[in-house]
DNA sequence: TATGAATGAGTATTCATTCAT
DNA sequence: AATGAATGAATACTCATTCAT
C-alpha cells in the first residue's frame, strides 16, 4: 500500500551499486578495461545492463567511480606511518607499499593500465601523477632529514623502483622475489646513516 | 609472361610480410593493440586484408611476430655496448636504454601493456621475464666484477629501476626530467669505486 | 489520518492527469513522440513512472489522450466565430487558423508527424479526416451562402491550402511571409461579392 | 588464381549499393525514418548489417544517399513540361505534380516526413527550401504572363495548394477525390484569361 | 494512490575473419 | 599470390513497461 521508504530505497540503491562496482573491479582488474564488457559486469552482478545505466551514465563513469573507491580505500592508511625517527617512516612507508602490492596486486595493475592509455582517460593519469608527486614530496622531505645529497632525484628514483617492482610482482608473482627485494630496499634506505 | 621462380616469390613474400610487420608496429605503438584494426594495418601496407592472412594467422598471431622483430633489433645493439671496463659497459647499457626510451616510447608502451594482460598475451609475460633475466644475469655479472655486495638482488633492482623509469616517461613525457635522472643513475652506478 | 473521501480522491486523479498531459503536449511537442520519454514525462509532471501508468496503458495511448485533449481546446474556440455574413465568419475563421498557427506551431508539427506514420497511429489519420471533413462542410455551407459554384471542392481546396500554409511556416518559420499570405487570403475569400 | 577484375568488383558494388538503396527506400517511406532499423534494412535487402556498413558510413549517410537517388530521378522530367503558351506550361506542371503524386506517393510522404524534423535533417530542409523557392519563381514568371495581380503570393499559395493536397492524398489515399481536384485546379489556374 | 528499482528487447555500429574469384 | 565482398558475433547504450513495496 504504501511505498519503500526514502531510507529502504537508499539501501538498495547502495546495495546494487556496491554489487556492480565489485563486479567491475573484478573483472576489469583482470582483464583490463576494453577488454571488459557491460554484459559481463551485469551477469558477474547478477542484474541487468539496464539496472546499470540506471546508476552510471557509462562504462566511463563506472570506471572512474570504481577508481575513486578503491584509491579512498587505500588512503586512509597513510596517516598511520609517521613515526618519530624519518628514517622509521621511511621504512613504515616501504613495508606500507609491499603490503598493498600484496594485498591488492589487481587494483595496481588496473591502475597501471588504466594510465597507459593516458589519451582516453585523463583522469588516471592526473590521480598518477598527483600521487607521485605526493609521495616524491614526502619521501623527499624524509631524505633531506637524512642527509642524502639529492634528495630530490633519489625520491623520484624510489617512486620509480616502486612502480617498477610493482609492474615486475604484478605480472611475475610467485616467480617473482618480492620478500627479498623488499627486505632488501628496506636495508639499504632505512639506516640510521644514509651511503 | 614466364612464371616467377620460386626465388623470386620468396622476395615477394618476405617484403610482403616486412610492409605488413612495419604497418603493424607503427599503428599498434601509436594507437595501441585493440585500437588497432586489421584493415587500418592492411590499407597502410598497401596490400588486402586476405593477403595479410595469407601471411599471419591472426591479429594475435601477427602481433607476436611484430614483437619479436622489435625485440630482436634491440637486440643487435646489445652487443656493441661491452667495453674493457665492466662500468664502463654499464653506463654504456644505461646509456643504451635512455637511448631506446627516447626514441621509441610508443613501442614501450605497447609492450608495457601487453605485459598487463598476460592473461591474453601469455608470450609476453613468457618474453618480458626471459629479457628480465637476461639482463638481471648480465648486469649482474657486472656487478660482481665491481664487488657488489648483492649483485643479483641489486641487478633486480636496476630492472626495476629501468622499468619504473620506462613506466614514468612514457606517460608524463616532457614533465619527467629523463635526463637528469639518467645522469644521476649513471653517478649512482658506474664508478670505478662502488657505494 | 482520515482516509480522503471518494471526491478528493477523484480530484487528486484529475490533478495528476492534467499534470501528466501538459507535461506530455509540451514534450512531444518539442521533441516529438518517438524523442520524447516516459522517464522524461513524469519528470515534468512531477511524479513516478509508475503512477503515469496508472492513469495511461501505454505511451501511444498516452499520446492519444493528449491529442485529443488539445484538438478538443480547439474545438471550443469556433463556436465564437460565428458572424451575421458567411463572408465575416470565413475571415474569422482564417484569422483564428493564422492565429493557431503562430501560437502553437509545435503541435501541429506534431499532428502532421503522427499523421504521417498512418500505419502505426491509425487514429491520428481518423481523427484528421473527421476534422477535414468537419472545416470542409462548414467552409462549404458559407461557400454555398456565398454564391460559390464549387463549393465542395472550393472547401477541400481551402483545407489544402491550410495544411499546406501550415507545413511551410512549421518548417521555414521566420522565412515564410505568413502574415502577408493571411492578408492576401483573406482578401482573395473574403468579399462581398466572390470570385 | 587471379582476383576478380575492377569492373566485375564495380557492378558487384553496384549491384548491392541498390538492394540496399531499394530496401531503405520501401521501410523508410513506410515506417519513417527512426522506426526503420538497420536490422531491417539488411533483412529486406537479404544482405548482413556488417556489409551495409561497407557502403554506407551511418544510417543517415544512408538516408542522405536514398534522397538523393529518389530525387535526382524525379528531376529528368522538369524540363519537358515547357510549352508555347504559359498557361499551357502551367498545366503541365499541374499534370506532371499530380503524376509524380500518384507514382510515388511513399516518397513524397518520407520527405515530408524528413522535413519536419529540420532540427536532425538540416539537409532536407535545404532540399525543400530550394525547391519551394525553384518552382515559386517559376510559377511567378508564368503567372507574370498571365497578367496575374500579386504572381509572387499567388506562386507561393500554389507551393501551398501543392503541398497540402499532397499531405492530404498521402494520408487519406482512396479516400481523398485526387482527380477532381487536379482538374478544379486546371480549370482554376490554366485559362487564357486568368480570374 | 504512489514509488522507483529492475527488466529485456531493442538500437546503431565495429571488426576479425572467411572465401569465391 | 592477391583481392575485397561478405559475414556474424560482439559492443555500449536506451527505454517502455512491470511489480514488489
Amino acid at each position: 500500500m504504501s511505498p519503500r521508504t526514502q531510507e529502504q530505497i537508499e539501501v538498495i540503491r547502495q546495495q546494487s551499486k556496491q554489487r556492480i562496482l565489485e563486479a567491475a573491479f573484478e573483472l576489469m582488474a583482470k582483464n583490463g578495461y576494453e577488454a571488459t564488457s557491460i554484459a559481463g559486469i551485469a551477469q558477474k552482478a547478477n542484474i541487468s545492463k539496464g539496472l546499470l545505466y540506471n546508476y552510471y551514465n557509462s562504462k566511463e563513469d563506472l570506471l572512474q567511480n570504481m577508481v575513486q573507491q578503491a584509491f579512498s580505500e587505500g588512503d586512509k592508511v597513510m596517516q598511520d606511518i609517521v613515526a618519530d625517527r624519518p628514517d622509521e617512516t621511511l621504512r613504515n612507508l616501504f613495508v606500507w607499499f609491499f603490503g598493498e602490492l600484496r594485498e591488492r596486486p589487481e587494483f595496481w595493475k588496473l591502475i597501471t593500465d588504466l594510465t597507459l592509455q593516458a589519451d582516453k582517460f585523463q583522469f588516471a593519469r592526473d590521480m598518477l601523477y598527483a600521487k607521485l608527486n605526493e609521495y616524491s614530496r614526502f619521501i623527499g622531505d624524509l631524505l633531506i632529514q637524512m642527509d642524502y645529497e639529492n634528495p630530490k632525484k633519489e625520491s623520484l628514483l624510489i617512486g620509480a623502483i616502486f612502480d617498477g617492482m610493482g609492474l615486475h610482482y604484478i605480472v611475475f608473482r610467485e616467480d617473482y622475489p618480492l620478500d627479498e627485494m623488499e627486505q632488501f630496499l628496506i636495508d639499504k634506505y632505512c639506516k640510521k646513516k644514509t651511503n
